[in-house]
DNA sequence: GCGTTACGAGTCTGACCCGTATCGTATTTC
DNA sequence: GAAATACGATACGGGTCAGACTCGTAACGC
């Protein structure tokens, strides 16, 4: 994207900040209707945004460059965990992964998962978005322990992994049709803190 | 595909079965070198495969018909657990999560996610490969509860969900690079069983 | 008002692809 | 050997798209 802040200098005509917010949200909503992403045109997006193909080759080298800012741009909040009960934080997280402010992005997420494999890019955007997020699940996971709550031998990593797994597959892949999405947080959380195992 | 059984008349040449498995090899070779299902045309895989267009369009309707059946020849055996240890059981079924006899698989298998929520077709597809899959382990589940080895109140549904997750995010989406997937599969199915809750 | 730059809209060239058709040749049955 | 069908190769019309370009117009600083 170009520089917007350190440009005192500006001779002519200033871009448009509406031209620039019409071609994202063009993006986004095309690819949210089911547009893949290399299916996605430069000329779809124009037409769709009410904007000339020149006014989108000056702000971007090419469909990635756009389609790295317009997903940045997605990504939105992230949760708040209360910090009161460490299984009610576990719940929230849970809960949260794979939701957005934005609806579109539930459309848009599985497509990303071939793009991650392919371009060092779009991997690095995906880890930039996700990390946070597994940082904030380990914060919860090592108060848990400090306060007693969760073993202190328990392999965090692993841990996070364990209730971040089963609700991405379901919500990204649609892994298990019987399966229940809404009470699925609260379930996952209580089975990873209790285990399956008699005693 | 057409028919091959059924055909006792043939009154001219009969197609080639290397044609066949050219053009299907030719389709996983290209998926796995990196090519998206769209980007994927017939015109390479003829190239590819050492064929005339003409001899593809002659055995399929079009690409989906050619994809359904390349990735149908993909799916591979299913892992057989050994029956004596419910854990052993689990670990191997965990870490056959997204392995596959053939190595193209693993670049495959991400390229499917958008299909999946897109395509009813492709969807069935998915299930009809993953559900024999859960099925198995539905039945070690089932097998550790009467057993004893498991508790008798799990939601095994939940628990295949747990157990599947964690390896697929994994292998799949690259979820965590930190993570140690070589010994992933243990370490899932052990913290599933003991919980991480302290006692 | 003048130079500068951006704007939407459109044009143009060169790719690439689909799906069909047509070559001359090869392989089968009768 | 004749009819039938397959083969690889290639050509075709029709389509989409990338990028660079050209319009006439609009918005800015001086």
């Amino acid at each position: 994207m170009t520089s917007t802040a350190d440009a005192p200098r500006s001779p002519g005509r200033p871009r448009s900040i509406r031209a620039d917010e019409a071609i994202i949200e063009a993006t986004l909503d095309l690819l949210a209707e089911g547009s893949t992403i290399e299916a996605l045109s430069i000329e779809a997006i124009a037409t769709r945004a009410g904007v000339g193909k020149a006014t989108i080759y000056r702000r971007w080298a090419g469909k990635d460059a756009l389609l790295l800012d317009a997903l940045r741009r997605l990504k939105g909040v992230m949760a708040q965990p209360a910090g009161h009960s460490v299984r009610d934080d576990l719940v929230l997280l849970v809960g949260a992964i794979g939701k957005n402010v934005d609806p579109r992005a539930a459309k848009i997420m599985p497509c990303l998962a071939p793009a991650v494999n392919r371009s060092a890019d779009q991997f690095q955007l995906y880890q930039n978005i996700i990390s946070p997020r597994r940082q904030l699940m380990r914060e919860v996971l090592r108060r848990g322990i400090d306060e007693g709550v969760l073993r202190a031998d328990i392999d965090v990593e692993v841990t996070m992994a364990l209730l971040t797994g089963p609700m991405l597959i379901q919500r990204v892949l649609q892994w298990n049709p019987d399966l229940d999405e809404q009470s699925l947080p609260e379930r996952v959380v209580d089975a990873v803190l209790e285990g399956i195992q008699a005693r």
